[in-house]
DNA sequence: CAGGAAAAAATTTGATCATATTCTGTCCGC
DNA sequence: GCGGACAGAATATGATCAAATTTTTTCCTG
């Protein structure tokens, strides 16, 4: 719909400014980290130059950018749509996870300023007001907020693309499980890591965030259809 | 130049019948990979029109792709151009690439059928030869095919992928350090796994791909400038 | 005569291209 | 050295063609 909207993360850049592709590639990534798109729905060309307001040119290529970052997937017959996981899936998923996310909370134990960490726990503490008031959406966008803050300080940012790419396939997944069970049982090891961040203890950081991603991971592979 | 060839991967598909913007892509992935492309090269739209000799519809999907893969690097100004790696990057991939292709070679250990080791064998083989003549392009393809029928047998599409995402960001600047150095220094663990492949221990198929990374990997980090 | 399968037409969607517009970087004159 | 015009390249649109799915029609069988 309105394609102005809905990135809080790219501070102040001139939003108008950017490239319709660009804006094209923000939204569909936010619709599909936040689960505005049910895996397995079909992703069609013309609908979005329909309801996007663009040409058909932007759109193809934020496509081809989905679909490289495995957001999308290319059914064969020039059909493309939202990705269904397997459990196969979801287990080398965990494996990637622990392995670069951990990393990636340990390399910022050193480098994260006090401030930002209190920022951190402001973050956390509206993510339970959203888990208390059942907001699955507000839920998501808040916990990729969460640990996209945290990484962000690893001066990494290959490995954050790894990880952005990984979130990426997960998400609507995740949307799934957390509409299935009610955001009461979702995991939040936020806590943890904040006090191990505080105590600058990077060993502590990467266990407590093992803990929260292994949680919510395991959630994803108990929950869904094995297909 | 020529979009029919080069991809040995997808055996027996009809090339012709796929659509021009995969084809260009994976030329173009081709070429990044074995380090036909030299990083700070500029990769103008127009230029690849005219000698792909395709529109310029297919071309911008295959560099978006490309970009989303870090194949590629979009310099803020409209400007494509070949990635330069720094220091800090290649430390992240050294990383990133012990972590996922270890674990990728130690599963493939079990699943990889004895006939299977053989081709393997024979890949190497050629590679030596490779070496021995001092073909570089001829190394770098070889190599990567080695470490993709490898891992292929792993049974896990999604870590493979994230491989394959690391490789097209180093391609370019590998070709340098061979460039630089000849082949003759080249890393060629390869030996060693195949191996242990037969031992069918995983442990030391693991350790043996971890030393052919690590020994790649840190003369480029060695060698590059660090910018 | 009814039900269903196969074939054919129609509609929807994707792929490519040619063209117009906008932006960036450069070069020349002041 | 600075400012404006110019050239070149990238972005975006709409038109056109091809492919695939869906719907309709037809024909055969029970």
């Amino acid at each position: 719909m309105d394609l102005i909207k809905n990135n809080a993360d790219t501070a102040l850049t001139d939003r108008e400014k950017q490239p319709a592709h660009e804006q094209v590639y923000q939204t569909l990534k936010s619709q599909i980290l936040f689960g505005d798109l049910v895996p397995g729905q079909p992703v069609t060309i013309q609908g979005l130059t329909d309801s996007l307001g663009v040409g058909m040119t932007p759109v193809r290529e934020a496509i081809r950018r989905l679909i490289s970052d495995g957001a999308l997937i290319f059914q064969g017959n020039r059909r493309v749509s939202v990705p269904l996981l397997s459990a196969s899936d979801i287990e080398q998923m965990i494996f990637a996870r622990l392995s670069i996310e951990t990393e990636l909370s340990r390399r910022s134990t050193d480098k994260i300023p006090a401030a930002e960490i209190d920022q951190l726990e402001r973050l956390d503490q509206q993510l339970d007001g959203m888990i208390s008031d059942g907001d699955v959406g507000g839920y998501l966008r808040l916990n990729h907020a969460f640990h996209q803050a945290l990484y962000s300080h690893a001066d990494a940012p290959i490995l954050v693309d790894l990880a952005e790419r990984l979130w990426l396939k997960f998400g609507p997944s995740l949307r799934i499980v957390c509409g299935r069970f009610g955001t009461q049982s979702l995991p939040d090891r936020h806590k943890d890591i904040i006090s191990a961040l505080r105590d600058r203890d990077a060993e502590k950081v990467g266990i407590a965030t093992a803990q929260d991603i292994d949680q919510g991971m395991s959630m994803m592979r108990d929950t869904l259809p094995n297909p």
